[in-house]
DNA sequence: TTCAATTTAAAACACTCGTTTAAATTAAAC
DNA sequence: GTTTAATTTAAACGAGTGTTTTAAATTGAA
């Protein structure tokens, strides 16, 4: 066994840097595979396919990120019962950053691979995160819906989505943003700098009072 | 000239359709000369290529709507010059409504494919918009940021491409959330029960203030 | 009716894709 | 050291893609 340095992980390597920067369908396994410097028929005999291929990399960060975003959203309910909807988005900062340790722009990764599974392939993939990793789900929407109790269940499901849209879109093409920001307005942030942006935004559009006007 | 229905209106009527539901490179030229039965041919000797067609898709609304929104954007600072952010995404709804005048699902079509579009393929479509419909953009850019002078360019640089992300995501996925929807909590909702539920989001989000400490 | 231009039709082209096959190589077990 | 299993390799397969070509049909004007 153990070769110069594990096929498996050469490919998923190479593989998860293509996926979130030109999406999957859009990248080859004959890409993947030269990038990795492996032949193209052993994504086939490590992983079975390409769907296989792309579950693995998602589910290698989802091992990780979930059960460390879940002791956080407890650990901030347990330090204040009351905790505000801001500190239950804030209290998942820690974890996303932790991914940088994983490896090396693991966090930005991480976050464009989620925006491209949701955007992408309706099927497998929604149908892989929701079954794998329902209960982390289900424990997030409970810390968020009970941080707001203003929100009836049927409205925070549309604003939970609203959010999910902007997390997915805005880090999917957090690179090209942060490109255009530094030479439009001299701005030069880092993921985190996004992450801090976004949170105010999420949790004013997310806890909104609802006009019954409108409803 | 003028045979049974112009193909040309055929392959476009098919092509929007199947673009909003699919995405653009999941539908193939022979799905759409098949749906509007025509021959394959045709597309490339009326549009010259695939990418000219989804082009053409996206022109045949943004030619509408674009003028129609600046004209309400216009209308509405005009007869109140201290417009809010709210007033002026509202006045965005009836020029969206007002495309199911031009095709049946018309408003939902041509959102799905906004989506899509900026979504998929970086390069010509970002592109074709911006330089074909950049005008109404700074147009709608300028509205928002004179009506919320507290919020620095920067910053509102950000939230309006939060704000982009929202809208492209949740028009994108429209119809599998008011599936859900009806099935979860009972609500009945069509594309514009949608609108007027995300513009409170898009509102709040966009005009929260900067927190000072975590710039 | 004739003629030329436009439009449609069928077929093939050149290419990329994920996957499979079967042989060669390497590592492990005995 | 031989046998056995695991892994890597090169090549081909079959299906799908956008596009082009060539010929036939249709159309509007002379």
């Amino acid at each position: 066994m153990a070769n110069r340095s594990d096929t498996k992980t050469r490919i998923l390597d190479a593989a998860e840097k293509l996926f979130a920067e030109r999406g999957f369908s859009e990248t080859s396994l004959r890409l993947i595979t030269s990038k990795a410097e492996v032949n193209l028929a052993s994504v086939n005999y490590h992983f079975g396919s390409k769907k296989e291929l792309i579950r693995a990399v998602l589910a290698r960060y989802l091992d990780v990120f979930m059960p460390a975003a879940a002791d956080a959203i407890v650990a901030v309910r347990s330090a204040d019962a009351n905790a505000s909807l801001d500190d239950i988005f804030s209290s998942l900062v820690n974890p996303l950053l932790e991914l940088n340790k994983l490896r090396s722009e693991g966090t930005t990764t991480f976050l464009q691979l989620l925006g491209r599974g949701y955007i992408e392939s309706q099927g497998h993939l929604r149908w892989f995160i929701t079954t794998h990793y329902g209960k982390y789900l289900s424990l997030f929407v409970k810390a968020v819906s009970e941080s707001t109790p203003h929100i009836p269940p049927a409205e925070m499901f549309w604003r939970l989505h609203f959010t999910l849209g902007t997390v997915v879109f805005t880090m999917a093409s957090a690179d090209a943003l942060t490109e255009i920001a530094a030479a439009d307005f001299g701005e030069h942030n880092d993921i985190e700098a996004v992450i801090r942006k976004v949170i105010p935004y999420l949790s004013a559009g997310v806890s909104v009072p609802v006009n019954k006007d409108a409803m």
